[in-house]
DNA sequence: GTTGAAAAGAGCATACA
DNA sequence: TGTATGCTCTTTTCAAC
């Protein structure tokens, strides 16, 4: 039920949800992939019951909110404990994604952001306390995610007069 | 206009939007902060207009989607040309996020996804035409993203019964 | 089992106080 | 900022493929 292959229809959907996951409704994306509001929510509801889809979140300028401090820290935890780290990094002020690598050495990728120094140096020591081997840390310019773009835009009737 | 200062009741829509973007409505959200949907309405429009959210995006667990291969790539590119880099970073296939940093050395951090090796590597070798030197390229195990936990959840009416 | 059409209910945008 | 109205969207049901 979960990892069956994806139809046209699906990926077309994918494609819309990944530009605009709030203001597209399914009238709208029904349009683009040309099949009606019902068959698009049932379509929705599948992918989210099948774990394709795993939620909706918003893209935040940081900078703009007064976190002046947007980081990209590379850190190493021990590869038994990285998921209990993980689950314990959700506490920490300012953290708002952690991605786990495969990997033994720099194994955790994880976005901090804070409104100055003294957060940011809060957060890293909350964050020594719990095994987290900082390896480096770098300012963050910008983040850009884009629909996977071999994803079904062929599916839609979407005008690319880029 | 663009970066004032966030209220609670700012700070609390944002909470709640990145617990779900798509099926918080304005009258739940509205329930929760403690004002009217029309005003979280008009909150939210002034807030992306401002800059603040910059997109709506669902998150997609690809393995799900027949996209066996996920990866987190660290690479340098010229800082005169980094922009213009990304840029182009966007059509190339299997590229869903990019991250600029405030380095010279590993200032790119790419998540790609792919359905087999021979996808990857024809991303990579794009990748390398534009000028994108690859320091080192991981396996994503997982990427958890979380509202930022001190953004307004102290506005809102949500129990925390964890 | 999946899709599409129609009805009922809910949410959203606009105007106005 | 809140309230009220008209309009749109969503959801459910049910028939058809």
């Amino acid at each position: 039920m979960a990892s069956e292959e994806l139809d046209s229809v699906d990926k077309g959907i994918l494609y819309l949800l990944q530009e605009d996951a709030r203001n597209n409704t399914t009238n709208a994306i029904g349009e683009q992939v040309g099949v009606s509001s019902s068959t698009v929510a049932n379509r929705i509801t599948k992918l989210e019951e099948g774990g394709v889809i795993t939620g909706y979140h918003p893209t935040i300028d940081y900078e703009q909110t007064g976190m002046g401090h947007h980081l990209l820290i590379i850190a190493t935890v021990p590869i038994d404990d990285q998921e209990e780290i993980v689950d314990d990094l959700v506490h920490v002020p300012g953290v708002v994604s952690v991605s786990e690598l495969l990997t033994n050495n720099a194994n955790l990728s994880i976005e901090l952001v804070g409104q100055n120094k003294q957060e940011i140096e809060k957060s890293i020591g909350e964050m020594s306390g719990l095994g987290v081997d900082i390896e480096r840390m770098d300012l963050l310019k910008r983040i850009r995610a884009f629909p996977y773009n071999h994803f079904g835009k062929e599916f839609t009737n979407e005008d690319d007069t880029g």
